[in-house]
DNA sequence: CATGTTTCCTGACAGC
DNA sequence: TGCTGTCAGGAAACAT
C-alpha cells in the first residue's frame, strides 16, 4: 500500500522514465470512480502538453507542465489509494485489467494508472499561479505537513492538544501528510510509544522522539524503494525492500525482533495496528 | 470543530 | 474443485 516512501519512488521513477516527453493522445475506462474530473476535461486540458516534471507531494503525484502562453496552467494529480500503480511501459505491451487511465507519449512510450480496487484517484488541478507545495484541487485534501521537513517544535504542537490516540493522530492527513498504517506502525515501535497513548498525554521527550523515529523510518525506507507488501511496484514495475525491516507490521504473533515477546494486534481508527507490549509504553 | 464509524472495491486466503 | 465468508485499508461521507 503506496504510502509516502512508495509514492516518492514512484513518482522518481516517472519523472525520470516521462520528463520532456509530450502528450499526444489520452484514454480513460469508464469507470467513474477513480475520476475527479471527468475523462473529457482531463484529455481536453492535458493533450499537448509537455511534461516537465513528476514530484510527491504528500500522498498526491503531481505532474506540472511546461508553461504554454495559449491555455490555462493546469496540473495532473494521481493518488494511488490502496492497490494504485503507475507504470511507464513501451509500445505494445498488452494493457492489464483494471487499467483506468493511458496516457500516450511522444515518444511512443505509455504512462498507465493501473488499480484493482479503484481507491486511487486522478484529477485535474487548475493553477492560477504556480504554486509549488501546495494541492488544493478541489475533492483532493490538502497537503497537511510534510513529515520529512516538519522540526521537532512544530511536530509537538501538531499533537499536543490531540485529544485521540497518537496513532489516529499519526494517520490524519490534514495533520502530517503521507504517514499511513506501516510507517504509523513502525515509527511508533522506533519511538517505543504504545498506539492507544492518548496525543495530548505525551511527553516533550517522547513526541521529540517520536519526530526522529518518523524521519528516519521514513527516510530509511525511501532509500530501499518502499515496502512492497501486498502488490506495491514502483514505475520500472520493480518491488521494493522496506518490507524486510518491519518489526511490528503485519508481524502479530511473531516474536518482537528485540526482547521475543510475541507481537500484539489491535484496531485503531478501522486499521490493524501492531505493537510490542514490553518494547513499547 | 473534533473525533469516531461506515463505505467504497477486489484479490487473497481459510475453511468446508 | 469450487463455493462462501472474511480481511486488507486511504480517505470521503456521514454520525455523534
Amino acid at each position: 500500500m503506496p504510502e509516502l516512501p512508495e509514492v516518492e519512488t514512484v513518482a522518481n521513477g516517472v519523472n525520470a522514465r516521462i520528463a520532456g516527453d509530450r502528450i499526444e493522445d489520452l484514454w480513460f475506462s469508464s469507470k467513474p470512480e477513480p475520476m475527479k474530473t471527468p475523462p473529457a476535461a482531463m484529455a481536453k486540458a492535458l493533450t499537448g502538453r509537455s511534461i516537465e516534471r513528476v514530484r510527491r507531494v504528500g500522498k498526491h503525484i503531481v505532474f506540472d507542465f511546461a508553461p504554454d502562453p495559449k491555455r490555462e496552467p493546469v496540473q495532473w494529480i494521481v493518488h494511488l489509494g490502496m492497490t494504485g500503480r503507475l507504470v511507464v511501459v513501451d509500445p505494445g505491451v498488452p494493457r492489464p485489467p483494471h487499467t483506468h487511465g493511458v496516457l500516450v507519449l511522444h515518444s511512443g512510450r505509455e504512462l498507465r494508472f493501473v488499480d484493482a480496487r479503484r481507491f486511487g484517484r486522478m484529477g485535474l488541478h487548475l493553477i492560477e499561479k504556480a504554486k509549488d507545495e501546495a494541492v488544493e484541487l478541489p475533492g483532493f485534501r490538502g497537503p497537511g505537513t510534510e513529515p520529512l521537513r516538519i522540526s521537532k517544535v512544530d511536530f509537538r504542537s501538531l499533537f499536543h492538544k490531540r485529544r485521540t490516540s497518537i496513532k489516529a493522530a499519526l494517520l490524519n492527513q490534514s495533520l502530517l501528510h503521507g504517514v499511513g498504517n506501516i510507517y504509523a506502525d513502525e515509527a511508533l515501535f522506533r519511538a517505543g510509544i504504545r498506539p492507544r497513548r492518548m496525543a495530548a498525554r505525551l511527553s516533550t521527550r517522547e513526541l521529540d522522539r517520536l519526530h526522529g523515529a518518523v524521519q528516519k523510518v521514513l527516510r530509511e525506507a525511501i532509500r530501499l524503494g518502499g515496502s512492497s507488501v501486498s502488490d506495491y511496484v514502483d514505475a520500472a514495475g520493480e518491488r521494493g525492500f522496506f518490507q524486510l525491516r518491519h518489526f511490528v507490521y503485519m508481524r502479530t504473533g511473531q516474536a518482537c525482533l528485540v526482547c521475543g515477546t510475541p507481537i500484539r494486534r489491535l484496531v485503531i481508527a478501522g486499521r490493524g495496528t501492531h505493537y510490542c507490549p514490553i518494547c513499547q509504553h
